[in-house]
RNA sequence: GCCCCCGUAGCUCAGUGGACAGAGCAGCCGCCUUCUAAGCGGCCGGUCGCAGGUUCGAAUCCUGCCGGGGGCGCCA
């Protein structure tokens, strides 16, 4: 696998490599190594300001007790002698300090070969450090069909699954069920009492699909139920739970959403997972007996209450099953967990938390990343999410009115803390206006060209050398092209996706800016075409891999 | 009452320590005999919820307040 280095991080080298030179020389005072300041490369806004600007000489001022223009000036001077200083075809100090620096297209047109020779793996960022997540996400209890309230943490998980996999980490999809709660044996009372054309219980489940599952119920499974001392509800869920959970599968599945582990809670405690950590927690002295219960001493970790794991009936808690799940994920060889769960479970996040520090496991590799609520509009009226009801739009409808890729880039553009609405009589009428198919369109409109050009008996120059020199509008392009690995580094950084939407509009907006300005096939001046022809095909590239990140279609025609 | 999230243009949202605050949609005005007009150019539009503070620099960090949502179960 060839990766192409991000800009930003090869000119921050350069960077550093001129401040210790210009250490060195004694241009600049040395200062305590825990004094080092960070500092960061931006992309300025303003054009006047370069392509880069560094804020380094604004960092060392304080520590090195100069004025940052001097810091500034001194940095720049050393830039000039460092090796890879060709990079760069100017730099200037602007006040208050800042270092804004231009990028020489001689050196653009390489990373353009490096670019193109990377092909799909383009914009992958090569880690120094992989690490192996795991990723636990939707996790919704096989009781119901997955609604439109599961397909945030559906996409939001999948879309950080494929920004860590493109940075360079290992990534275990997971998908955790309830399969021993009251809520399963409430499904199969439900199912039963449908067979036997009787009143749903009050706290069963009404939805059509309860209709469907009891339609279903093959005679075997039926029949086993109603055997002498067999727990009839029992059997009946234990079918329909497998049924719903399959059913979710492939939603998911079209979706695009694949997931490599299905843990159901009751393996965990047939694993003895569950008495084991307890036992765990017991041995370093946070658990205690009372009013027949057993407490885990959250209150030692700051929680704001202690939280019970056996019932005074001796039946585990839900909690339970979370603190055997922690330790029997740590088990498997994960350096980092990521939980994806709704807003309202943000009350739990303490607790887990504390009892995987109070086990001894590494809590700052557990994070639980919330993802804010959505809220269902139509026309102006709030659709109602009750699985116990069965009012709910499911995840199936959604699609079918919106279609993956403008549902896939609805959520990837938002980042996941931000509640949102969503009317979907609006978003009906705006998927047509949706930005995807901007984004789609200018890659589709590059396939034609390429078509045009085969045509026409044109290929693409072998290498780049030349194709930027004296050309802002093509150089422009390449740098637009070429921030790809900068944009995935963000986005594994930030555990966010919207950085690639953004980065894709902007992209795409770069192309058809170059389509106005700049003919690509014309067989009168082959050569010129060859270079456009090789630098569009690589902004292809970049386009379907930033698209591909995102699990959004490429189309070759629109 | 306590805890968490959110408050940026008419709408939906980016920007979370840097240089005059951005995009899409909506609205208005232009551009197809030329590689896809699902495109391009222009205009309109914001006391970044409010008030203090920290900083060379604050939409961004801190404090307080206002507004919206969520959570505080021997449910899951």
């Amino acid at each position: 696998m060839s990766h192409v280095r991000s800009i930003r991080s090869r000119i921050h080298d350069l960077i550093e490599e001129a401040w210790a030179g210009a250490t060195t020389s004694g241009a600049l005072p040395p200062i305590e190594a825990d004094a080092r300041p960070a500092f960061e490369i931006e992309r300025p806004a303003n054009p006047d300001h370069g392509d880069l600007a560094a804020n380094l000489a604004l960092k060392l001022a304080r520590p090195m007790r100069r004025s940052p223009l001097q810091i500034a000036e001194a940095l720049a001077e050393a830039m000039a002698t460092v090796p890879s200083s060709m990079a760069l075809s100017e730099v200037t100090v602007a006040p208050p300090g800042f270092l804004n620096m231009r990028l020489s297209p001689r050196w653009l047109e390489g990373l353009l070969d490096e670019a193109r020779a990377a092909g799909d793996d383009f914009g992958r960022v090569a880690q120094a450090a992989p690490r192996h997540f795991n990723v636990e996400f939707v996790s919704a209890n096989p009781t119901g069909p997955l609604h439109v309230g599961n397909a945030r943490g559906a996409f939001v998980g999948d879309l950080l699954c494929r920004v860590l996999e493109g940075a360079g980490h290992e990534v275990t999809r997971e998908y955790y069920f309830n399969d021993a709660g009251l809520q399963i044996r409430n499904l199969g009372a439900s199912v039963t009492a449908r067979k036997l054309g009787e009143a749903i219980p009050e706290d069963g489940y009404h939805g059509a699909y309860v209709d469907d599952l009891a339609n279903e119920l093959p005679d075997d499974v039926w029949e086993a139920a109603n055997e002498e001392g067999a727990d009839r509800e029992a059997v009946v869920a234990d079918w329909a739970q497998e049924r719903v959970r399959a059913g979710i599968e492939a939603s998911l599945q079209r979706l695009g959403v694949h997931f490599d582990v299905w843990k159901s809670e009751s393996s965990l405690h047939d694993e003895g997972w569950v008495s084991r950590s307890v036992e765990r927690l017991r041995d370093a002295g946070h658990i205690y007996e009372e009013e027949g219960a057993t407490w885990f001493r959250s209150t030692a970790f700051g929680d704001d209450k202690d939280r019970v794991v056996y019932r005074s009936g001796g039946q585990p808690t839900y909690f339970a099953s979370d603190i055997g799940y922690v330790s029997e994920k740590f088990s498997r060889g994960f350096d980092k967990l990521i939980y994806i769960w709704g807003a309202d479970h943000h009350g739990t996040v303490a607790r887990v938390r504390n009892a995987a520090e109070a086990m001894g496991l590494p809590v700052d590799e557990v994070e639980m990343l919330l993802v804010a609520w959505v809220r269902f509009v139509r026309e102006g009226v709030e659709i109602a999410m009750s699985k116990r009801t069965g009012e709910f739009l499911t995840l199936d409808e959604l699609l079918e009115e919106l279609g993956v890729d403008a549902a896939r880039w609805s959520f990837a553009s938002r980042a996941a803390s931000s509640p949102i609405d969503v009317d979907l009589e609006l978003a009906k009428k705006q998927s047509a206006e949706n930005p995807v198919y901007y984004v789609q369109y200018a890659h589709a409109r590059i396939s034609s060209i390429l078509a045009k050009a085969a045509g026409a008996g044109l290929v693409p120059a072998a290498d780049f050398t030349n194709v930027l020199h004296g050309d802002d509008v093509a150089s422009g392009l390449a740098r637009e092209t070429l921030r790809l690995p900068e944009v995935v580094e963000d986005g594994a950084r930030d555990e966010e996706t919207h950085g690639i939407t953004t980065y894709a509009m902007e992209l795409a907006t770069a192309f058809h800016a170059f389509y106005r300005d700049r003919r690509v096939v014309d067989v009168d001046d082959p050569q010129t075409s060859a270079g456009r022809l090789a630098l569009v095909g690589v902004t292809q590239a970049a386009l379907r891999n930033a698209l591909a990140l995102l699990g959004i279609s490429a189309p070759e025609s629109m």
